[in-house]
DNA sequence: TATTGTTATACTCTATAACTATA
DNA sequence: TATAGTTATAGAGTATAACAATA
């Protein structure tokens, strides 16, 4: 039915089934507690959190690493953060072209107010699950990974051959 | 500025944006390759997965399993993989209330089209990423992750305490 | 010309609550 | 009463393409 395709073996599959569920877990989880507790999601979390180290702002570009999404959605999302107070957006002295993104002193609050619980959902669903070593391994790995992921060539790079899709 | 709360190591933080980060582009590409090469996105292809695995059919209950989607949400999907012919779906035999689940030759054909680009982008950057022995310790350490979590209790046991959110 | 960012728009997806029907 | 599933609805999020402004 697929043919001479050389199928992952079972190890291969395990491993990238369990990471990918075990993920969407914890991350459903977290969601649920930064609405509960900040009324922010987890991506306007990661936006703060990115923001909360840096003293001077950051530009769209800058905050738009490390994050998967369009730059539209991240104007999207920079907006609601905005409207909410959360963050300020104003014209960059160095490029006039970018827009600084800083942190207010409520976004910081917010930040406070919801990493107690972001730090206990995580510890007893991830940290309470692995001993330190596993965790550590965990670590180095999934580091690795990110890595090796980031120094891939752009999506684009390569013009996959288009089949007629389902259609959905 | 939080107070005296017990902050997460930084190898326990790092093993945790690791985790997250990563997962997340390699989500990101694969949704790219399934609907470039079958018009479908990773959620419909989990569940037509599922369904390959089984030939009397699942009921909705049962494909609701291992997905963290609420039962609406997984109706959408059932009804758009029904109405591109994917899966049919009819009473079951057994129960009268449930609603059984198949998968349609067209829809393993779509399988069968999408599944070897599937490997190639999780080889490409998973399996590439990391020796054997990390992968298996990977899928160990997930699969133990995964459990752990699978066996907390359901989220609404613990009455948070709902503290003001930024309403965002 | 390339880059930075925004906007308009359309669409996908998800959750909540109310509802039907069967166990 | 509890369980299985659907529907209506409403809202959040995302991507694409066109756009304006600066490098």
């Amino acid at each position: 039915m697929i043919g001479d395709l050389r199928l992952p073996d079972p190890g291969q599959l395990e491993a990238y089934f369990a990471l990918t569920e075990a993920v969407a877990l914890l991350q459903h989880q977290v969601d649920q507690q930064l609405r509960a507790e900040g009324g922010i999601s987890a991506v306007q979390f990661e936006l703060l959190m990115t923001l909360n180290g840096s003293s001077t702002g950051l530009t769209m570009t800058q905050l738009a690493d490390g994050v998967v999404y369009s730059r539209s959605g991240l104007t999207y999302q920079a907006g609601l953060l905005e409207k909410a107070g959360l963050v300020t957006r104003g014209p960059s002295p160095e490029d006039e072209r970018a827009t600084l993104v800083a942190i207010t002193p409520k976004g910081r609050e917010i930040v406070g107010r919801v990493l107690p619980g972001h730090i206990e959902v995580t510890r007893k669903l991830l940290y309470d699950a692995v001993d330190e070593a596993d965790l550590n391994r965990l670590g180095r790995i999934m580091s690795q990974v990110r890595d090796h992921i980031r120094s891939e060539p752009p999506r684009s790079a390569g013009p996959r051959r288009r089949r007629r899709a389902a259609g959905i």
